[in-house]
DNA sequence: TATGATTGTTGCCCTATGCAACAAATCGAG
DNA sequence: CTCGATTTGTTGCATAGGGCAACAATCATA
């Protein structure tokens, strides 16, 4: 579908458009053939020989093996011949800066984990500079190198608020304060590879758009509950950064502290994780507490857990009310190491939503699986997003040079095909 | 720009999204020579001579008065033609179901009101399939019958819930529950004109967007005070309107209630109209009162009046900073009656802001010269968008008819210009 | 085996943009 | 006043992409 912003549309950008169709279709849907692409993309059949022929010329598509009666048992017809992405054709690094690890992702063109490691870090004593240095190394040492030159674009993640640059206003837990991020990364980043960055709660968004195959139409609520709780916002997969990068710091949201009438608190002091430890820790007198005990607790119903869980769901409803009031979510996806108590509280969750508001419509929140992986994931879903989208094809279209001023170069030749 | 979803881009589309493209810039950005339009839009200048020539045998568009010296005094070379917008070229309805009155406005290609009317109503006694016949009787009325030819759509808004189809759930205000509006609206609409209907609040907050200029990128928070207190979300300039057509209810989100600590209440039966004025009639212990003579006293600073305004203010904040938590708008607008009172209390407001949030980000507050039309005119405005955009262009193309089975109907015909 | 249905390919046409050259219109310098 | 510089609008041609129709290939079914 065009959109014209203000910007005119060529005819060599057709080809881009869709060939990226088809890319997209591929990776939605599955195998297709011409015929069938043709139908989903509203193509003549012609066409879509072209486009495929194209794709097949850069190698990022190929034929299935000779499944093709498989999936369709009995048609009549001559049977079509289904292509697929070539999963090798491009790879994505995503890296996630942290407070104790360092994480790297390469995931293909399908958009699956290829490779993955990490190092223990210390982000709070390293400075930014050295931070990139050491994450964009680990990164570099994931991916083989083969695979190094059909890497199509690094992205970075880290507990930061950032605005639509980039450029990192405030980072408290890694005590970063106005770091010019991609300026950092530019310099250990080989060449021209394309580099986006991302807070950590709205790469985890990303992730879980991907990963979860989460229908991406619609409005969808993604939080991430670990010390902090974050907040990402997708409309039709498209996420919501808001005017300084802050949309989704929903940690911060106001809530009633029940214990003490009349009293606000920030969200995540009440159902952080590191809030619900030291309660329930404090509630048995020790020093500390792990998750893993908490929750085991909580489902042997230990009046001591039970009670700092039946605060946690009546808060978290009490936000889910609250963010439901403003952006009427579809989806409510939650995450983080926190998120395996969902499932034990759910229907006092549920409860409290149908108790706090009159107006009934469902809040339905589902727990997505979980891995410490999610945020570099999700980061390098940001390169593979942009890789099928039009802002990761090159400039625009020069902008048109002035009449005598044939500028001798030869810069048509410089399209090495619309995609890559 | 394209944006490839899951449909692909056909010769014949380009043209269309550049015209439509032409069509934008010469309302945003004013008269514009075809050089102008060929460097704004990227274009080339032959490319754009032919569009403007097309747009011209439409009629959409014309050459200004010999105006063209006056705008740039002292430019050498030779001057260009400036071309505007044809106002009368098209027109739009736009129509307002309220409580008490039924409102119609007609709006040209410009985007300005060239006419309007308004008559009472009892919307809360009259069935919806009567309330649909009356009110479009109405606006047919109001359009002068010369014009209607060239009217194309009709915008209907009223104080409803209602989802992506516009099928009401429930208009609480009206009495409707599981209305079929647009289908009640083909039945008394003319032919084949298109109908959008949207919720009141959602209606004004595209009619804020385009009247108050305010620029359409980055994330907005309309909020419209009246009785009820209902919010807009846009993002560059497009309507989020939620999973069920509920994002924006804000008048539900939950306060805390300063005079009784630890109680929570929706908040628009805190800043509310009927509730600011019932509280300040009560505390002067009369009957009623009126919000002029509320802002006056407020004015004199009258101390009743003042704490009434201190408990709105601080009210108002709160809200603002729950909002912004989630969404982190770059701008806030105001409208309804009750935003006369924002001036007098905005640096109120600022302060409780201020003092609610640690993080210290701007909130901006924009009132804007709200009218009694507003609702009708952002009706209106939702199908001059559409006008603007290719989902007003007719099918995508013909869904490629099968090989033999030629149609024989000769439907190359049907098109008479991309635009209409 | 014949028929129908579906797929993939090929040649041709239409359309839209890009490009380069040229005429037109205006300003400023000499 | 004339000439050059500069910008605009127009025109003819080239390029490129999708639509269309016809045809061969392939499979199921009668």
């Amino acid at each position: 579908m065009l959109d014209p912003g203000l910007t005119s549309v060529s005819s060599r950008r057709i080809r881009q458009s869709n060939e990226i169709a088809v890319l997209r279709a591929l990776h939605r849907i599955g195998p297709l053939s011409r015929a069938d692409l043709a139908r989903t993309l509203r193509l003549n059949r012609s066409s879509s020989g072209h486009i495929v022929a194209s794709l097949l010329g850069l190698g990022l598509v190929r034929e299935t093996a000779v499944a093709t009666a498989q999936a369709e048992p009995a048609r009549v017809g001559r049977p079509g011949i289904l292509f697929e992405l070539v999963p090798d054709a491009v790879f994505f690094l995503g890296i996630e800066i942290g407070v104790e690890h360092i994480r790297a992702v390469v995931i293909d063109l399908e958009g699956r984990i290829v490779a993955h490691r990490a190092e223990p870090f210390d982000g709070i004593a390293t400075p930014p500079a050295r931070a990139t240095e050491v994450a964009v190394a680990l990164a570099l040492d994931t991916i083989a190198p083969e695979r190094l030159g059909r890497c199509e674009g690094v992205g970075v993640t880290a507990p930061a608020q950032m605005d639509h640059d980039g450029l990192v206003r405030v980072a408290p837990i890694l005590g970063w304060r106005a770091v010019d991020l991609p300026a950092l990364l530019r310099q250990v980043v080989p060449e021209a590879l394309p580099v986006m960055v991302e807070n950590d709660g709205n790469a985890f968004a990303i992730g879980a758009i991907y990963g979860h195959s989460a229908p991406p139409v619609g409005v969808t609520l993604f939080l991430v509950l670990e010390t902090g709780v974050g907040a990402g916002i997708a409309i039709d997969g498209a996420l919501v950064r808001g005017g300084h990068g802050l949309a989704g710091e929903i940690g911060h949201m106001l809530v009633p502290d029940w214990a003490e009438a009349g009293r606000m608190r920030p969200l995540e002091t009440v159902i952080g994780l590191e809030a619900v430890l030291a309660a329930y820790a404090a509630g048995r007198g020790v020093e500390r507490s792990t998750l893993a005990e908490f929750l085991a607790r909580v489902r042997d119903r230990e009046p001591a857990a039970v009670m700092i869980a039946e605060s946690w769901s009546r808060t978290l409803a009490f936000a889910l009310v609250q963010a439901a009031r403003l952006i009427d979510p579809d989806h409510v996806v939650l995450g983080g190491s926190l998120a395996a108590l969902y499932p034990l509280v759910s229907a006092r969750v549920i409860a409290h939503v149908r108790a706090i508001q009159e107006a009934t419509f469902p809040i339905p929140a589902i727990v997505t699986h979980q891995s410490e992986w999610a945020s570099a994931f999700g980061a390098a879903c940001m390169l593979h997003q942009r890789f099928l989208s039009l802002e990761g094809q090159g400039a625009p279209d020069r902008p048109s040079a002035p009449d005598g001023v044939a500028d001798g170069a030869v810069d048509n030749a410089g399209d090495d095909g619309p995609v890559g």
